[in-house]
DNA sequence: TAAGTGATCTCT
DNA sequence: GAGATCACTTAA
């Protein structure tokens, strides 16, 4: 099982490690094909930003667990139909964290979570056997040349800077 | 190509 | 409390 020193260090340099590792719930266990990384106070695409009137970053009741250290879920509602799963990730009080946007053949992460049965029950829960969500390194071996790098998917709203970061990370 | 759905944020 | 916005999917 990844543990949470895989979680609790730069974000860019994990999301691309995630691909080919498994996602584990009951008795599922999918091969994970696509990641995008939000990162930072100013990734203008990331709900914790930092904007006008939030100099440290938007802190809500909603985005609180951004801020959280690395190694829990961020489960969150999308056009009132879809829920995105994020794995949290960085030190404490750093907003940074990973969508898991395909695995196991499940492409959009409104799919994944429907197909796995996830929503917000697991917002705010640690990754690990207890909660019954988590990762796991089963050997798959991937190299660099199999991953392609692009941008972020429906994040225009972040401007020509944040929203072409080419921080979604898929397997060829 | 556009509708569907509801939580959340901003402004009153 | 009202109105806008949205890290998407499906059916047409």
């Amino acid at each position: 099982m990844l543990k949470l020193n895989f979680f609790q260090r730069p974000t860019l340099e994990l999301a691309p490690e995630l691909l080919g590792k498994f996602l584990i719930y009951r008795d599922k266990r999918l091969l994970i094909t696509e990641v995008e990384a939000y990162d930072g106070l100013d990734d203008l695409a990331s709900h914790a930003a930092r904007r006008p009137g939030w100099p440290n970053g938007r802190r809500t009741d909603r985005t609180e667990v951004l801020f959280a250290a690395g190694g829990v879920w961020y489960v969150r509602l999308i056009y009132g139909m879809y829920w995105m799963l994020n794995i949290i990730t960085d030190k404490k009080d750093y907003p940074a964290g990973v969508l898991i946007r395909a695995a196991g053949g499940f492409k959009g992460p409104g799919k994944l979570t429907k197909h796995l049965e996830i929503d917000k029950r697991f917002n705010n829960l640690p990754a690990n056997k207890k909660t019954g969500l988590y990762f796991e390194d089963r050997g798959v071996v991937v190299p660099e040349n199999k991953i392609i790098t692009a941008p972020r998917v429906g994040v225009a709203y972040a401007g020509p800077v944040w929203s072409q970061k080419p921080w979604r990370f898929y397997l060829k």
